[in-house]
DNA sequence: TGTTCGTAACGAACATGTTCGTCGCTGGGA
DNA sequence: TCCCAGCGACGAACATGTTCGTTACGAACA
């Protein structure tokens, strides 16, 4: 019966293509409205009036397309403290913290992010901003590029593993689990363990991400790149 | 049809009870006969020789499952060079190198060691060896017991995101897409950037994870805590 | 005008994760 | 000996991700 068929597609002119752009900003309204857990291939598809199949025309995995909607979200970064003054350090603690902010927001996001790395311009703006800002730290160029790699690399690995929802039991569980573990290791089997479950656990996840910030910077200024790595450009 | 049930249980008396355990003994066996994609609810059901739904009651779910199969295999990180004699900061290295070694074996785990960490005697083993490291090249326990954490973390997002199969086209697709962001950025755009793209690419990840761990290493061992850390347990 | 052919789109199918309501066994009390 | 209460186990159901083979459309051509 292709008549029918016919008369769908002709009843609805109005009906754009099918694009991966138009994936996507489906998926940031979807995602506004309903939340992340509601964008699904299926929930996308039904939203532009197609089928499941024809998404992976234009997007490789959910993976991929949550990465891509991350991309678009990553505009609310605030880069402002790149091109405003103060000092350098305090300014990379603030692009970052933003950063962790839009991630935390969106938790399956953060854990996309760390597999699937998005490249779209609000990426790559939030790494001119971090270069441009490690540069005016006087960080040598060549350690500047491997070190905003490291940066973002432990911003979105740190709100994936802390964005695990408040609400659910499993993650109170597992980190009793860990706690536990810690305060009740024997000090023959774990002897540097044992007794200093209290520091292993101190400190706010924000003191932490602070001194961990603090810990990276220091060292990537420091550092020097290893001889073996100026001429390889794979 | 009681009758049916009651004999296919009298039938297999060597069955054993539902276990915890038991389901991750299972799970091993599975991940090393058919890979880690094959380490399904549905599988270890049939495996064990019940529904899906059963597992639930000891398995929160898939992640918390691969999370404690990371856990046993965890057992396989050799540490001896955490006892062993020579340089500490190298000795570190070789650790953290055998850790990186067994999440590339099997990619899906890293992913889910970044969310859901795990807590077994191994990981246990494995944070006591890093902690005796840390202390021999005389970090001070504070810094070092957030240090350890900072380590494991970077360890881990670095294996989850270098782990996608080399065989996907996906991956290699997303790295060029990024490689090619790179290579084109707008020197108006994004002035540091461009003409940097060899500089940000370069180096192998080896060279790449061992100048990151350098990083980490120096600014743990020069970072103290902020102050305001000394006392919160929480 | 009528035919052919490549490409995009599609519907249906299969495997998976997770939850819900029910069922059957087991052990303790009358 | 019989009953029953609690609990672990279970089957079925639903939503999702992903793939496969087919189909409709429009452009090039005779």
């Amino acid at each position: 019966m292709p008549a029918a068929h016919a008369r769908s597609r002709r009843e609805r002119p109005a009906k754009p293509a099918l694009t991966r752009d138009g994936i996507i900003t489906t998926a940031l309204r979807v995602l506004r409205d309903e939340g992340l857990q509601r964008v699904t291939m299926r929930r996308l598809a039904q939203e532009l009036d197609t089928g499941p199949a024809s998404l992976y025309v234009y997007v490789a995995n959910t993976a991929e397309l949550h990465a891509a909607v991350l991309d678009e979200l990553l505009g609310e970064v605030d880069l402002s403290p790149a091109r405003g003054a103060g000092e350098w350090r305090e300014r990379v603690e603030a692009v970052l913290a933003s950063y962790g902010r839009v991630l935390h927001e969106y938790p399956s996001l953060a854990r996309a992010a760390v597999v699937a790395r998005p490249s779209g311009p609000n990426y790559l703006n939030l790494l001119d901003a971090l270069l441009a800002l490690l540069k005016e730290g006087g960080v040598p160029d060549d350690q500047a590029a491997w070190g905003v790699d490291v940066l973002l690399l432990v911003a979105t690995a740190d709100a994936a593993e802390h964005s695990t929802h408040p609400r659910t039991p499993h993650s109170e569980n597992e980190w009793n689990a860990l706690a536990d573990a810690l305060r009740n290791a024997s000090p023959t089997d774990h002897p540097h363990l044992a007794g200093h479950a209290a520091q292993l656990l101190s400190g706010t996840p924000e003191l932490r991400q602070a001194w961990t910030l603090r810990v990276l910077l220091d060292g990537i200024l420091r550092t020097p790149l290893p001889d073996a790595a100026q001429s390889s450009t794979p």
